[in-house]
DNA sequence: GGATTTTTTGCAACCGGTTGCAAAAGAAAA
DNA sequence: TTTTCTTTTGCAACCGGTTGCAAAAAATCC
C-alpha cells in the first residue's frame, strides 16, 4: 500500500542502505545519489516509518506526558505549553490521564511497552514513588509541579509551596490583616501541606495575628464554595488565602451570596494566577505561579536528559510573586 | 538491558515463536508451555515492545488527537474525556497541538510515519481539507465538532449548529425580545456562519423584531469583552446570542463595566453550557452542547473504524438544549 | 496397537528500517 | 599516468517482534 524504504530503492535503482542515508541527517551520500533518491521518494510519497526506524535507533521521540489533573483550567494552559514544547523539538506527546487509569503500575508498563525516550510527570498530587518507577527502569524522567526536596530522586521543577506560602503570608500582614486564614485544597495533597507550613511560619513572627486553616475536598470551585459557605455560619477571618484560583472563586462567590463585600468586608489571595483570574469581573489578587518558566524548563530538562540519560538529579524552582488585582485592601 | 523475546526464549528453553504465541491472545500453546514461558518472563520482567509487534501486526493501538484549540476550558474536558475514553479501549492518544504547528500538512506527515491507526481532529475551525487529507491516506478518522453536511466525505460528529441558532432564535423570541443580535467567534469559523445563519433562518418569520450581527476576533473572554465595549459606544440591541460561553462571559464583564444589568437592561445567552457557566457568580443562561454523547459517540465511531476502515462517513449529530439560568428574563 | 485426526511446536521468512565493514569510485598527490 | 588517500556505496546482519507452513507430539478412533 504505502511506499516503503525498499520501493524507493528500487525505484531508484540503488540500495536500500543509500535510500535509509539519505533520509538520515549527518550520513555521507552523494549529491548526485541524494538528487536521485529524492526524486524517486517524492514520486512514491515515501517518508521513513518512525517505529520501524526506532527499533535500530533506540529512539521514538516519543514522551509520555502523564497528569492526572484533568479539571483544574490551569492544566489546559499546561497541556499547550507541553505540546508546543515537546513538538518544537521534534517530540511527540503520548497523552496519559491517570484519573481512569486503576492502577498507575499499569502505565508504567505501558509506556515503557511505547518505548518513550523520557516521562513528564505534571502533578503535584502524585507520590513521588510514581515517578519513581520510571527512573528505576531507566526512563528520563522529570515530575514537573512535584515536590520540592534537598535530596530528590527525580528530576523535579516547579515552585517551592512553603515560600509561597510564607509570601502570602507576609502579605497578609503587610495589609495589617489581624485575623487570617488559610483554605487549602485536599488535605493529602503534598502541595497543600507545604503552603499551610510555610503560611504558618511567615505568621509565627507574629504572635497578635489569629490564624485559623481548613480544607476544601479538592482543587475545584464548588469545594472552595461549599467550604466558605460553611465558614460564613461561624465566625470568620478578615482574609483568606486560598489554596488555589478556581477555590478562590468558588470562596468569592460563597462571600457575595452572604451578603458580603470584597475587598472591604474580607479579603481574598488566590494562588496560581491563572488566566481567568485576570477576567475583569473576577479580579483575583493572586500569587503568580510562572506555568511557562516551568514548563520551558521541564522540556529543556528532558531534551537534555536525552542526551545523557543519568544526569543528577536536580530540583529547578522558581520564584512566585503577587499580582495586584481587587480581592485585597492595599498595603498599609 | 531490557529482556527481549528471543532472551525469554532461551530462559525458557524454547523457540521464540512460543514466547510470541502465548502473548498474543487467540494464539494455540498448550498450559505446559504457557507456565514455562510465563514463569521465564516474569524472571526477566519482560513484556512485549509494542512498536517491534506493530510492524508485523500493523497495529499500533496509536490514535492522533489533532486539536487547535487550547485556549477554550471546554477543551480540557474535551482532552479528559477522549483520554478516558480511548484509554478504557486500550487506545493510546497522540497529542497533537495544532496552534504552533506551522504546517498542517506536516502533521498528517508525522501521525503517518507514526503509523497512528486512526485520528481524532478535535476542532469546529479547522477546515475540512485537514480531516480529508487522513482520510486520503485511508488513515480513518472523524472530525469531532465538525461541520454538518449532507453528504459528508468524512466521519462528523457534533451538534447541527444551525439548529442551535434557530434555537436561540426562537428562545429570545419566546422571551419577548424585539432587537436582538448575534455577536459571533471568528468570521471565518465554520461553526459561528453556521449558528449565524440558523439564527438568522429562526428570525425570519418575526420581520417585526430587528436582528443585527457583529464578530469577535476569536472565541475568547478578552475578545467578547471589546467587542462588546465597542459596542456599548454605539447602538445595543436588547439581547445577545454569543457564539460561545467564553466569549459570553467577556459580555457580561464589559455591561457590567457600562453600568448596565443583566437581565434587567440586556439579556446574554451563551453556547457551550460550559462548567464554569453554572458557577453561581456566572450563571450564564446557554444552549448546552453534548460534549459528553459527542465525545463518547466519537471514540465509539474510531473503534468500530478500526475494523472497518472503509465504512461509509455518516455524520452524527447530537441536539443541545437550553439551560436556563439568570441572564435572560423569564418567558413572556 | 496401529491408523487417523487434531493440536502444539519450531523453522525461517518477513515487517521497515539502520549500520559496521569492506569494496568501489573519485580526488589528490607524485 | 600511477599511487595514495578520501569519500561513497552495497552487502549482510541486526533491531524485536509475528506468522505460514510443515514436522512432531498428543489425542482420538477403530
Amino acid at each position: 500500500m504505502v511506499a516503503t524504504l525498499k520501493d524507493v530503492a528500487i525505484k531508484a535503482g540503488v540500495s536500500t542502505s543509500a535510500v535509509s542515508r539519505t533520509f538520515t541527517d549527518g550520513a555521507s551520500v552523494s549529491d548526485k545519489m541524494r538528487r536521485k533518491v529524492e526524486k524517486a521518494a517524492a514520486d512514491l510519497g515515501y517518508s521513513p516509518n518512525f517505529l520501524a526506524r526506532s527499533l535500530t535507533t533506540r529512539r521514538t521521540k516519543l514522551i509520555g506526558l502523564v497528569s492526572n489533573n484533568f479539571h483544574n483550567p490551569i492544566f489546559l494552559q499546561v497541556f499547550d505549553l507541553f505540546t508546543k514544547g515537546l513538538q518544537d523539538r521534534g517530540l511527540r506527546p503520548l497523552l496519559v490521564n491517570l484519573s481512569s487509569e486503576t492502577d498507575p503500575e499499569h502505565s508504567v508498563q505501558m509506556l515503557n511497552q511505547y518505548s518513550v525516550d523520557g516521562v513528564v510527570v505534571a502533578s503535584s498530587t502524585l507520590p513521588p514513588a510514581f515517578s519513581k518507577a520510571f527512573r528505576d527502569k531507566r526512563i528520563p524522567v522529570v515530575n514537573t509541579f512535584g515536590r520540592y526536596s534537598s535530596s530528590p530522586e527525580v528530576h523535579v521543577v516547579g515552585i517551592d509551596n512553603a515560600e509561597a506560602g510564607r509570601m502570602a503570608a507576609q502579605t497578609l500582614v503587610a495589609r495589617g490583616y489581624k485575623n487570617v486564614a488559610f483554605l487549602g485544597g485536599p488535605e493529602a495533597a503534598t502541595s497543600t501541606q507545604d503552603r499551610l507550613k510555610g503560611f504558618l511560619e511567615g505568621l509565627s513572627q507574629h504572635p497578635d495575628i489569629t490564624v485559623s486553616h481548613s480544607f476544601a475536598t479538592e482543587y475545584s470551585f464548588q469545594a472552595g464554595r461549599s467550604e466558605m459557605l460553611r465558614l460564613t455560619e461561624s465566625d470568620l477571618a478578615e482574609a483568606y488565602f486560598c489554596g488555589d484560583d478556581v477555590l478562590s472563586i468558588g470562596v468569592l462567590s460563597a462571600i457575595k451570596d452572604a451578603g458580603l463585600k470584597v475587598p472591604g468586608d474580607i479579603g481574598v489571595i488566590g494562588f496560581n494566577d491563572m488566566e481567568m483570574s485576570s477576567w475583569e469581573n473576577i479580579a483575583l489578587t493572586t500569587i503568580h505561579q510562572p506555568i511557562k518558566q516551568i514548563i520551558n524548563s521541564s522540556v529543556e530538562l528532558m531534551t537534555a536528559m536525552l542526551d545523557e540519560p543519568d544526569r543528577y538529579p536536580e530540583a529547578r524552582l522558581f520564584p512566585c510573586r503577587i499580582i495586584e488585582r481587587e480581592t485585597l485592601r492595599p498595603p498599609l
